[in-house]
DNA sequence: TGTTAGCAGTCAGAAGGTTAGAGTGCTAAA
DNA sequence: TTTAGCACTCTAACCTTCTGACTGCTAACA
């Protein structure tokens, strides 16, 4: 559509995104000037600019105020960004870190959440990964008084699914233990209509406690993405751009929606690889003065789990698509181990 | 210290505290004398609230403007509030949504912090109970592949905590359940110092899966509260106070704190019954504008939690008690139930 | 002794006006 | 094509003034 952009043109409109990422103030031509090694006078920058300008790369908030990137000015700085890997050294460093925390996919998210907005400097979005059909694995029935048990289920991928159950009568721990070797048996690596399928045969206590496995892992299967952890909430609200309160309104919807992913989850499904969705690009009106950098992880077709950076449209890309993309391949890594796949963390994290 | 405030005072005061509540804004004599039924002059009113500003009840933010309830007279006007339970219809649709909710300890917790949140207005936190002294009750372990088993640890009071472990060597499905078998046997009701004890007893096999018990089993004695349930972030930012950025940053540094429980506790241990601070009778700086509403519940002497209300120091205080009050005294309930104290849902809500 | 009307005095916040200077956009010359 | 130079624009800071909301005091009153 628009004819492509000279060396230089790309030089100031690169100049002038850094410098609004860095400073959060629209960029004189002056200070393009001073930050890159052109050797013209300011005069001409502004003929730059003015071209920039018409081409809809960035805006003037006013007519004597320098100039702040649009949108579309952002995306072409974005798009022409390269080496965007993560230095060694602090690959090192979380690759150390998974190493600290329990091996758990909760932890392994808890720690990514805390990581990615460390490093990307703004709120972290971290949703687990989830298979698409939950097979069942093991079942195990623990008296708690009674008439109730604790009815622990475990899926394949490592999920662990617990529910108390409170039966009509009485009912041992032994009893409790047959119930579960039986079940075990016969249930072992199906899914929940599998599973469904096999009713018939039950007795009444088996019947109840199937019931119960069935109610699990149906709303398993039903839902998209577990609670995803959020972390960095802090860098949102120290963004300059939050000291005017006009946004404090759309940012708290934001803040408190619980259903924060679906909100900044594309349209079509994204594939593999690092996607930054920038302001009026996103779907969602809520957060349309801000960027999403996203990428799925895990095994496709199995179990798919998603991480996100979301800050100002202003924030600092680079660093937030390497961060992401890395902690992306960390946790497939991860994931890949817990359905069985061979590699072992360590092996993962030398790559 | 202070003689007792005269019966007008105490009406003047409270009206100025509650007008105060309603509007935040600082309240005029006027407005004292509208708000309440008594028969006099608005400078009968002004030499009353004189005496008040004497007494440090109420401060007035500059010479020609209406009162502010200071700590002090916030603390009156709790001292002096009676009739703070919860209206009964109420009691009936908190009731009636615990039992919509799966039976676990988690999902109570996130219930209670969504209502309290929603019913005091204010932002919420729920610690779930925790034993002082955590008992083992069952050991599962499942086989995820060659060398890696899953560990399922279900502790007294229907706790699940899980754990990926990894072996020297490959190990069947068939030998991890004589493991699990074996120790289950051994260590039925013994805390983690008895566990201990009897590791000379074991194979290699076996020492290492009870390392691993005894690692879970010494992390959940040495936390003092699990990670609490926030809900109702949303209130703070709503708040008035909140659109000069002045509080900003305090607010911000609570936002973030992980170690919230700790920041809000007083430090004397706190006995039965909700308790309220205000303002600055809190030990922690960065929350001596606000206060918090906060009861223990539970089983003493074997699992306590806490939950809190936490806002400005001008929150509805009556209505945060008794949600408080109420909910506390749901989740005992539950609790007693959860550790074999006979007491089944349906019973403690009919009471 | 407690209550009240009346009024002077105080102060924050709104409204309006001025100024400084940052930065552009244009022009004419190199 | 680039540049120096300058007029022009517009915001933000800084005044000043004004208004009106309240108090605090006084003196009269019940």
């Amino acid at each position: 559509m628009n004819k492509t952009l000279s060396p230089r043109s790309e030089t100031i409109l690169k100049s002038i995104v850094e410098q609004y990422i860095a400073r959060a103030v629209p960029v004189p031509s002056q200070s393009v000037l001073h930050n890159n090694g052109l050797d013209v006078s300011s005069a001409t920058i502004r003929n730059e600019m003015m071209h920039l300008k018409q081409e809809g790369y960035i805006i003037q908030p006013h007519t004597s105020a320098g100039s702040v990137p649009s949108d579309k000015g952002y995306r072409h700085y974005v798009e022409t960004l390269d080496d965007v890997r993560l230095p060694i050294n602090q690959q090192r460093m979380i690759n150390h870190l998974f190493h600290q925390v329990e091996t758990r996919m909760e932890e392994w998210a808890r720690l990514t959440a805390t990581l990615l907005a460390n490093m990307s400097q703004n709120m972290s979005i971290v949703a687990t990964a989830k298979p698409d059909n939950c097979l069942f694995k093991h079942l195990e029935l623990v008296s708690i008084q009674d008439s109730t048990a604790l009815l622990v289920l475990v899926l394949q991928g490592a999920v662990v699914r617990q529910q108390l159950t409170v039966f009509d009568q009485p009912v041992s721990q032994a009893e409790l233990s047959d119930v579960s070797n039986k079940l075990n048996s016969i249930f072992a690596g199906l899914n929940n209509p599998q599973i469904l399928a096999k009713k018939a045969e039950l007795s009444d206590l088996e019947t109840s406690v199937t019931d119960c496995i069935v109610n699990i892992m149906k709303t398993e299967d039903e839902i998209e993405y577990e609670a995803p952890y959020l972390d960095g909430l802090q860098f949102i609200f120290n963004q300059p751009e939050f000291a005017n309160a006009r946004q404090t309104t759309t940012s708290l919807a934001l803040t408190e929606n619980k259903n924060l992913l679906s909100v900044i989850l594309p349209d079509k499904l994204i594939g593999r690889g690092v996607h930054v969705i920038i302001g009026k690009e996103n779907k969602s009106e809520a957060i349309q003065n801000y960027s999403v950098v996203i990428s799925q992880y895990g095994l496709p077709g199995e179990a798919i789990g998603c991480i996100a950076v979301i800050g100002p449209t202003r924030m600092q890309y680079a660093r937030s698509i390497a961060s992401v993309d890395y902690l992306a391949e960390v946790l497939s890594g991860l994931i890949a181990w817990l359905y069985g796949r061979k590699i072992t963390p360590e092996a993962e994290n030398q790559q």
